[in-house]
Order: structure tokens, then C-alpha cells, then sequence
DNA sequence: TGGCCCTGTGCAATAATATGCATTAATCAT
DNA sequence: ATGATTAATGCATATTATTGCACAGGGCCA
């Protein structure tokens, strides 16, 4: 009878699994994947038929992570490079924004890990007239101020956007 | 009443949540972070009393994912490379420090070629006090700092821990 | 200044993921 | 062939993470 044991094909599934493996790799190159529950039903409409903890094995051979944006979590490969930054201020300012703090005309923005440089491109892109310059690394950014005042205007609009994403 | 609320302490935590940040990208750029309740523990030492459903929200803010690997699940950042750069400021300093000079409220550090990275690391992860921040290039690194006074302090000390490794 | 709104948070409930154990089929060494 | 060994997996459950809700404190505006 049916009591446990694998999937009801009779095939073997050593082969099945690397096949599967490779679904997974495409599957979730290609759209976005929440949850194990969903991945497994994408699966299943492939005609592979597991269950989630053989997902869970699975994703973590593959190295895969779930990983939480504002917009809900996916899975994807880790070191993958995360998508491609739009340049609306708007758009980066609410993603990357961890801190600012500044002296006399030098205003400092503190990102998380690799926000800098897209952030950079977005105050470049707008060409603010209180500011000179960007320096961007990788999570902290230098912004040159024409002035004191410049700069206390500019940390407070920032602060805003990357608040209120407006 | 009492129903419900935040923590007991009466401060401001709106200060707070940003230096618990900061502590758990040190913390998880440390060492091997598993789980929320471990995290939550390594900021209790550090004495930021929170929440693991706090931390949920904190690590998704931060953009760091919990990544499966053989040797069990850590916390980092997606899309960093394995880094193993070490951050030790007594290690990277005499082995990379060339030259400190600066003006006003900003330090200009000098290297030899390919230490701006990991001494500006090591800076960032002490989270000292007079540095708003550092940007490095390839041999130079830019410290931002919080005050004239406070470059002069730092610059001294940095010296001392070039020279002596303390 | 008073009200309104927004942020940060805890708590408890819910959702999602990981895993110990059992089972099956395939493989292997006798 | 036959028992031993291994890999893959399901099931039930344990462990972790996320979220709905409520509320406190601060900022802002009329």
C-alpha cells in the first residue's frame, strides 16, 4: 500500500532529482518565489511532484536563500548580483537609506551593504543645486554641500524620501 | 495601562534602532549568526534589549538573508561576497598604513596599494565615536570626522596603532 | 497647544522552514 | 541471489520567522 515512501512514479528518482534541482534554478531565475509551498506547486505544474521538505533539502544544496525585500521575500542565489538599481531617488532613497549625519558643508550617508552607489547616481542624476559632489564606496556616501545651510536642507530632504519615499 | 508597549525603558528608541543596526551588520559580519533568537541574544550582551520579531523586521530593513550552507544557516548580506577580510584595526593598520595628514574635519589616509579596503573596514566596524564615516580607493581613504578636534584625536591614535600594533 | 499621524515596538498568533525517523528502491559486495 | 548499505523522500513535528494588532512617544500643523 501507499503507507509512506517516495513519490507514487514508479521511476527511479536519483535521476529526478538532479532534473529537478535544475527546475528550481530556472524557476526561480525567472520569476519571483515567496515560499517553499509555492515552489513546489510551480513544480508540480512541471509535472515534478515533492514535497516541501525535499524543497527545503533541495534549496539548501543549491544555496539557495529566501531573501526579504520590502516587496516580500524570494528566493534567489545569494551572491547573485541583486537587480539592477533604477535611478529615481525616490526608488533608492526608501531601499538603502540607513543614516545620515554631516559637518560644516560635508554631508555623510550611510547605507546598507552595496546602497552607495546606486544612491550616489540618483542625487547625481538630479543635480540638486546645494550639491557640489558624491563620492560613493560601498555603503557610505560623501555628498560636498555648497553650504552649511545647503547641507542641513538636503540631510532633512533625504531624510524624507528615504522615510516617506516622497 | 498595561496591556502592552515597548521595551521599559523610557529612552527614545527611535535612536536606538538605527545603532542596533549598525551592531548587527558588526555582529553578523563577526561571526556565524543562525537565528533570530541567537542574534537577539549577541545584542542583549551588547545591551540593546529587543525582540526576536523585532530582529525579523531589523534584518529585513537590512537587506540580510538567512543562507542555508552546509555547516548550517547564516545571517548575511546577499549579495556580498564571502568576505573573510578581517577587521581587526590592530592587524590591518601596521600592515597596510602609510601616511596620515588632514584638514579641518577630514583625514586623509595613505597606504600601500590595496590596504584602503580593509583598513577603512576595520575603521567602519569600530564604530569610533569622532568618524562619521570613511570612503577608500584603491591606497587612500577618507575619514570623515565629527570635528577638527576629533581628527587630530584620531589621527594620533591611529598613528600609535601603526606604529606600536596597539 | 491640542489633536493627528507616524514610527518603533512587544505580544501572541500564524506562516514558513528544518529535521528526526521510517520506508523504499537501487546498488554493491559477497 | 541475498543481505548490507546508501540515497531520496514522505510524514509528523520542532524550530524559526513573519505579521496583525495595539499602544506609547514624538513630531508637525493649524
Amino acid at each position: 500500500m501507499l503507507t509512506s515512501g517516495r513519490a507514487d512514479t514508479g521511476d527511479p528518482e536519483r535521476v529526478n532529482k538532479k532534473r529537478r534541482q535544475q527546475a528550481i534554478l530556472e524557476i526561480v531565475a525567472a520569476q519571483p518565489v515567496a515560499s517553499q509551498e509555492e515552489l513546489r506547486q510551480l513544480l508540480d505544474d512541471r509535472g515534478f511532484a515533492v514535497t516541501q521538505s525535499t524543497l527545503s533539502r533541495d534549496l539548501r544544496e543549491l544555496r539557495l536563500a529566501r531573501i526579504p525585500t520590502p516587496l516580500g521575500a524570494r528566493y534567489a542565489s545569494p551572491d547573485a548580483p541583486g537587480d539592477d538599481h533604477r535611478t529615481a531617488l525616490e526608488d533608492v532613497l526608501p531601499q538603502f537609506f540607513a543614516s545620515a549625519d554631516g559637518v560644516g558643508e560635508l554631508l555623510v550617508l550611510k547605507t546598507i551593504p552595496g546602497g552607495a552607489q546606486p544612491i550616489a547616481e540618483a542625487i547625481d542624476a538630479q543635480a540638486l543645486p546645494e550639491v557640489l559632489g558624491t563620492i560613493a564606496g560601498e555603503n557610505t556616501i560623501l555628498v560636498i554641500c555648497r553650504s552649511a545651510t545647503a547641507r542641513d536642507r538636503l540631510e532633512r530632504k533625504l531624510e524624507r524620501v528615504a522615510r516617506t519615499g516622497a
